[in-house]
DNA sequence: GTTACTGCAAAAACTTTGCATTATT
DNA sequence: AATAATGCAAAGTTTTTGCAGTAAC
């Protein structure tokens, strides 16, 4: 058994990440715990979004810029998401013909495939508005 | 105009990038040209990876494990990759389908799409059989 | 002789790790 | 008391930036 016990302040990191609508890093996570008075070391944050990561109770994308991002889906099966640039805001991708294509594209190119990427950037419909 | 133009060491870093079927990290390109004996800074490295994007002379993209990886693609128009995670070769996905499904997929859920990334992982023929 | 490029060092940003301290059981 | 979690500081990585020196035109 590999898997680490979530801890208090897993579960409170847990708790931030499902009441928030939109993918939040580590270092946001960080300053919203100290926010709301948490005397919460960085390290930690990091360690226990790891444990989260493990049993699945959240899921990570990269951001643009490169950063991990976390959020707690409502799909606990393998999807993709549509983020908003302006607002961060994000909607999970329910189109299983996708892993479908996938797939095929990489069996036809001669690859085994294992992993892939799939991530939409836009405006959401409050955003477009000005 | 914004554009910076080529320089010396940018004309040798896209030869070096042109000859390698494999997307290359700034820090691979500036190993493999110190091997090559240029005396060139790993700032210059950077600074001429970006004047070559800003000029489509190479494409980019993340590596699974976030840093941003270099090559010189055939194709000049927007496109994707499978990339070998054994070996590092990739080949470009040339299927304009999935341009219109990531905007219907997109507009569907209310988002105007600006950007996307598809990047599908696995082994390439050669490095399935060992 | 100006202008632009480069090297170096420093800094920035995100993340991981080591270790002494503190909490949990 | 033993075990595990935490905070802090340090270090690791990738990338960017400032500036003095050098090359290019």
């Amino acid at each position: 058994m590999n898997k680490k016990k979530l801890t208090r302040y897993g579960s409170i990191i847990l708790n931030l990440i499902s009441e928030n609508d939109v993918f939040l890093s580590a270092q946001e996570i960080y300053l919203k715990m100290r926010e709301l008075s948490y005397p919460v070391g960085l390290a930690t944050i990091y360690r226990q979004l790891q444990v989260l990561l493990d049993n699945h109770l959240i899921d990570a994308i990269k951001s643009e810029s490169g950063e991990v991002i976390y959020k707690q889906c409502k799909k606990t099966s393998h999807h993709h998401h549509v983020i908003c640039i302006k607002c961060g805001k994000s909607q999970e991708i329910l189109e299983p013909e996708i892993e479908l294509w996938t797939r095929r594209v990489a069996k036809k190119l001669g690859y085994l495939p294992m992993n892939h990427t799939i991530e939409i950037f836009g405006h959401c419909q409050q955003c477009q508005t000005p």
